[in-house]
DNA sequence: GTTACTGCAAAGCTTTTGCATCCCT
DNA sequence: AGGGATGCAAAAGCTTTGCAGTAAC
């Protein structure tokens, strides 16, 4: 976690322990689950610290907050550009790490200034097909 | 609102309300926005009915819940398949009516079962675009 | 007449905040 | 030593729910 060192945050443990879950994590974890993974470990850590530590790192620039999951906020460590596949039975949430070209018109471009995008495939994964057939 | 008729739904004053406020509407709204919308006409209208009424119409179909608002559900009574340009800094949310070519891979397809895609274009819509310069 | 809908208030969740204490740098 | 971080508990949204009364069919 030494990369962490000089980004501006003091490394408490309990960040360390927050950015140790978080790193390679592809779960894409609410804060709920990353409280109750992390209390495992570090049975002292506070709610209010996931989330004041969840939304340093925002700012950061250093996790990203998805908007897929209308019922919480999920966090991802992948800050890369990247697309989401859904499961609409268990919420389950994949990485699609693959480029897809979706240029809009020029009109759009010139009014909205266009700075990135993000595809959401909607469908389900192969054990919530399996239990639907 | 003839449309309603054979949906299975008691056409309620209230509910006729609902679905002329969403009829044709652009805007995206919360169920916040569309209560205090339509209070101005029904002050008698509650929340819970406002509630209540678009849970029913997402199940029915009639409308989409969007997840693309963290702080709140947003909803769409525009079914078809489109795509949404959203303003990072005063959150508006455009339609976007082109179909892109998002087809995944095989091995994607046969493991997870898509049934649809939703894109999510970011940036500046072009009033937040002039006050950022 | 039935059944479903409404409105109110209370409750449930998720997320934020204030503040005293603590500890990383 | 100083300033940011932690933890607790309270508060603040947003959304759901139970229930009695009401209205659509």
């Amino acid at each position: 976690m030494e990369k962490y060192r000089d980004i501006g945050l003091k490394l408490t443990p309990q960040r360390l322990a927050i950015l140790e879950y978080l790193d390679g994590n592809v779960e894409h974890p609410s804060a709920e689950t990353i409280y109750a993974d992390i209390k495992k470990k570090y049975p002292m850590i506070s709610f209010a610290t996931i989330y004041k530590t969840l939304e340093t790192l925002k700012e950061k620039g250093n996790i990203t907050e998805l908007t897929i999951d209308s019922e919480r906020r999920r966090y991802d460590p992948n800050t890369e550009q990247h697309h989401h596949l859904i499961c609409m039975q268990c919420k389950k949430i994949v990485d699609i790490n693959k480029d897809f070209p979706v240029n809009l018109s020029d009109d759009s471009e010139e009014s909205f200034e266009v700075v990135g995008n993000h595809i959401e495939f909607y469908g389900y994964c192969p054990e919530c097909k399996k239990r639907r057939k």
